[in-house]
RNA sequence: GGAGGGGUAGCGAAGUGGCUAAACGCGGCAGACUGUAAAUCUGCUCCCUCUGGGUUCGGCGGUUCGAAUCCGUCCCCCUCCA
């Protein structure tokens, strides 16, 4: 296909610009030269390619692992290309299934276009929103009969269903799939021949999904989209992907300084990762920064310092990452107080015990972990340590309780 | 519809009448150390009116001096057969 193009010098340079750009941090291209055939007909034919992106409309916070698919689609954007950006309206009306067995809450309408919308508010932070195209699938999907679906179920086998990996799994470990399940793959293909589009991105989880764009576009009689598949990032943990419910995240919506602080918790070997994956960092740079480290010339804490504060400021200003920098020194290196700490209003009992004291405001879960956390020397108060889970402590005006290195309040009248 | 297997703390997984608030691993928290909320090491990790008390092992009800462990029943999951 691609020897049936002609491109000019120019051109060729220009596809391969572009196909530089568009391999940074990507595993794996199905077909392996489908990217660069699709960007060759798109020179020579100065036809932009339409990028989709699918997105459940169920969990409207976006964090760093959801940022290394619109970085890439920011760089399809900037190279003149259409980003469409899908809402899965439909599926996630319905409930989609996540791996889990239980079978998620099914989304009102309302719900739905409140999600869409803050997704789009958040999106604007990485992409220029004004040029993507917006869908909706419920615009399709809702139009197909029952026939309709029993056609497009024909495409499909179970055997190849259980191909897929979570499936496979869950058949394996005894847990149940649910028939409609199946149907998710499919509608999610289905969204690709609504689309006619030429390039589907995902995570590497989403592999068995966008095999199936391809397939049913196919079935269809349409070209096939190229499925990039980009990784999936580690949490703060480093083992886990990143994700909003095993609270290993780093939210695009958070604020400076917890931003700068959960960056600098990342374990160090996967410093280099995010820089590739979350940041625009030059590649030229990045590899630098890799030597530094394995030669020793440069301090792992001051790369990781680095990658915070590039981070913070995509997501604020240079002015707020330096705030947050200095606010996360004086905490954690220095080990002193924070600049604005919570004011907790005391109208309580006066003196009172401590364990009463770290429950009533909130620093503890419960009155066991309050004296738990005493026994582990882990309660200051106004910078004094208390050893004793009997202690009365005389409430002043100004007085600042801590426990552990990140839990602070301080007290008002 | 029939036969069998299974449901244990946030997760995974032991335990199969008292020694079990329940091993172990992960996750989480704290302390030490440090180079950071990295790594490593140590400790903790159901609740409370705490040298004691209360409530847990899918739900309910039994047996027993005593049950996560035995019985009944219900719910849910899986496998095979139809």
């Amino acid at each position: 296909m691609a020897d049936r193009i002609n491109l000019t010098p120019a051109q060729e340079k220009e596809v391969a610009r572009q196909y530089e750009i568009l391999k940074r941090g990507v595993v794996e291209i199905v077909p392996e030269n489908g990217l660069w055939e699709k960007l060759a007909r798109s020179i020579a034919t100065d036809t932009p390619l339409k990028v989709k992106l699918g997105v459940d409309p169920t969990a409207p916070d976006i964090h760093l692992g959801h940022t290394v698919v619109i970085q890439k689609l920011r760089q399809f954007q900037d190279l003149g290309h259409i980003v469409q950006f899908l809402i899965g309206d439909f599926t996630g009306r319905i409930g989609d299934p996540t791996g889990r067995s239980e079978t998620r809450k099914p989304l009102t309408e309302e719900q739905v276009k409140q999600n869409a919308e803050t997704y789009v508010r958040q999106y604007s932070k990485i992409l220029d929103i004004s040029k993507v195209e917006l869908h909706y699938n419920s615009k399709w999907l809702s139009k197909l009969n029952f026939s309709d679906v029993l056609h497009l179920a024909s495409k499909m086998t179970v055997a190849r269903m259980l191909e897929r990996d979570d499936f496979e799994k869950r058949y394996r470990s005894n847990q149940s799939i649910s028939l409609h399940e199946f149907f998710y793959p499919l509608m999610q293909g289905y969204d690709s021949v609504a689309l006619k589009c030429d390039i589907e991105l995902g995570g590497t989880d989403q592999k068995f999904n966008l095999l199936m764009g391809r397939h049913l576009q196919r079935e269809y009689g349409l070209e096939e989209q190229v499925a990039i598949m980009l990784p999936l990032l580690e949490g703060l943990d480093g083992v886990q992907k990143m994700s909003k419910s095993l609270g290993n995240y780093i939210g695009i919506d958070e604020d400076p300084v917890e931003m700068y602080g959960k960056t600098m918790s990342i374990p160090d070997e996967l410093m280099i990762k995010y820089f590739e994956l979350v940041t625009q960092v030059p590649l030229k740079e990045l590899r630098e920064l890799e030597e530094g480290l394995k030669s020793g010339s440069l301090h792992p804490r001051d790369v990781k310092m680095k990658l915070a504060r590039t981070i913070v400021e995509m997501y604020h200003d240079a002015e707020q990452a330096q705030h947050a920098e200095e606010e996360f020194k004086r905490v954690f290196q220095q080990r002193s107080l924070p600049e604005d700490l919570p004011q907790k209003k005391w109208s309580g009992p006066n003196p009172v015990n401590v364990v009463d004291l770290l429950h009533a405001l909130e620093l503890v879960a419960s009155k066991g972990e309050g004296r738990r956390m005493i026994e582990q020397k882990a309660v200051r108060i106004d910078g004094e340590r208390v050893e004793d889970i009997q202690a009365q402590i005389a409430v002043k005006d100004g007085m600042v309780v801590q426990v552990g290195k990140r839990k602070f309040a301080r007290l008002t009248f």
